[in-house]
DNA sequence: TAGATTGTTAATCGATTAACAATC
DNA sequence: TAGATTGTTAATCGATTAACAATC
């Protein structure tokens, strides 16, 4: 073997990334930024790990997968460490969303807004209800659903977010789909399909509560 | 050994069960409350396997934590099925909840309205604004957040739901678990502290996108 | 230097899957 | 009966944690 056996740390060649860990990197930039807010220059993974009740070992493997930013005896710069993750996460760009259904959530989720400041705008939205079509929300251009294959695309967009009555769910996925979007945020609560290669999440508010319930009801069982 | 080794599945002796595990109840419960609307008389561990894309392994293996719901040779009846799983999760009860919160996000999750069929229905609202409070809104009273300590516990409410400025967060969940509140939903994006006999789960829209932007920007990296 | 902290390997732990006897 | 499907054990797989040399 003529290759050195300590290669650099190479991502890609550290087999697919779990999930789980992705979703704190989304942890761990958001308690950066809060650290920045409140005036730090570095953290560390143990500090970070107490702060998110992970341990120092899981902060610092996480980070290992997508290279070495950290100093020894220093810790992590925190404005580095996140521009780097959100470099990995790919949220150093502007991010257009289509959002589908103007009933009670879609226009609470606009108003809400708490999501445009790691760069996600919601640039238009899709309805059938002909009342709200052809008109601005919230200074946002309301389109009939018909048209989803014809603006999607026009507007560069790869983000959907379905927030349609159930049974209307699937409909608007394929919708979505055939419109070219590459990932769908799912609140209707309803199981979908979409082809392998589009990414889907979902978010069930009844979900998220049965699992309360059951912690309070069954409470022998703390967590994992 | 006198006693035989083939035991009862008693689920207090399995140990703790690990959250996922739940997370999928309600998965399973939702798709069989749609199997039954649908006309099904019972189901199997293979179709509801099909349906979430789990193997069958694995929706035996979490339904047998509980006890012996099914009938070899049969599979499950989907309304006994239900039932059972509803007794577990504690949704065989009303669950009334306390919002806090009536900003954009807390009265577009009051108009939505997407969980009441599960037994989750929002009792009462908490703020600070005095144009909003002791009021009703959509049917609901508007309480001060002051009065949060006196009406929790007067309406029997162990469930809460955050849905305030980041900022304000944390007190508020201060105040929740003052006023012997057992479980929190968190919207606000930042991380907070509860003590461990207080059950939290957080929602952060930013986080649910980040995952979709992470996975189309590192197309190699296809889950898990 | 001494103290702190990283990146990384090996050990541990836990969760998923495969296999199959028991059952309808 | 034959075919289908469960509940459960054992095997596999993957993720977390502990430990430590290297580094600042």
């Amino acid at each position: 073997m003529t290759q050195p056996t300590d290669k650099p740390a190479d991502s890609s060649a550290l087999g697919p990334i779990p999930k789980a860990v992705i979703n704190r990197l989304s942890l761990y930039l958001r308690e950066l930024q809060r650290l920045v807010r409140d005036g730090s220059e570095t953290t560390s993974s143990t500090q970070l790990g107490k702060l998110l009740e992970f341990t120092d070992a899981q902060v610092r493997k996480d980070l290992a997968y997508f290279g070495q930013f950290g100093y020894p005896g220093i810790g992590y710069r925190c404005s580095e460490l996140i521009t780097r993750i959100k470099e990995i996460l790919g949220t150093n760009q502007r991010w257009p969303i289509a959002m589908v259904g103007l009933g009670n959530l879609g226009r609470a989720l606009l108003g809400y807004r708490g999501f445009t400041h790691q760069g996600f705008e919601v640039a238009c939205v899709f309805d059938v209800d002909d009342a709200k079509v052809n008109r601005q929300f919230e200074d946002i251009p309301v389109y009939h659903l018909d048209r989803i294959v014809e603006i999607v695309p026009k507007l560069g967009i790869r983000l959907a977010i379905i927030a349609v009555p159930a049974p209307a769910a699937q409909k608007v996925a394929d919708a979505l789909v055939a419109a070219g979007i590459q990932g769908i945020l799912n609140f209707a609560p309803v199981t979908i399909t979409v082809p392998r290669h589009v990414n889907l999440e979902g978010v069930d508010l009844a979900i998220e509560l049965e699992q309360l319930s059951f912690a309070i009801v069954n409470i022998q069982w703390r967590q994992s």
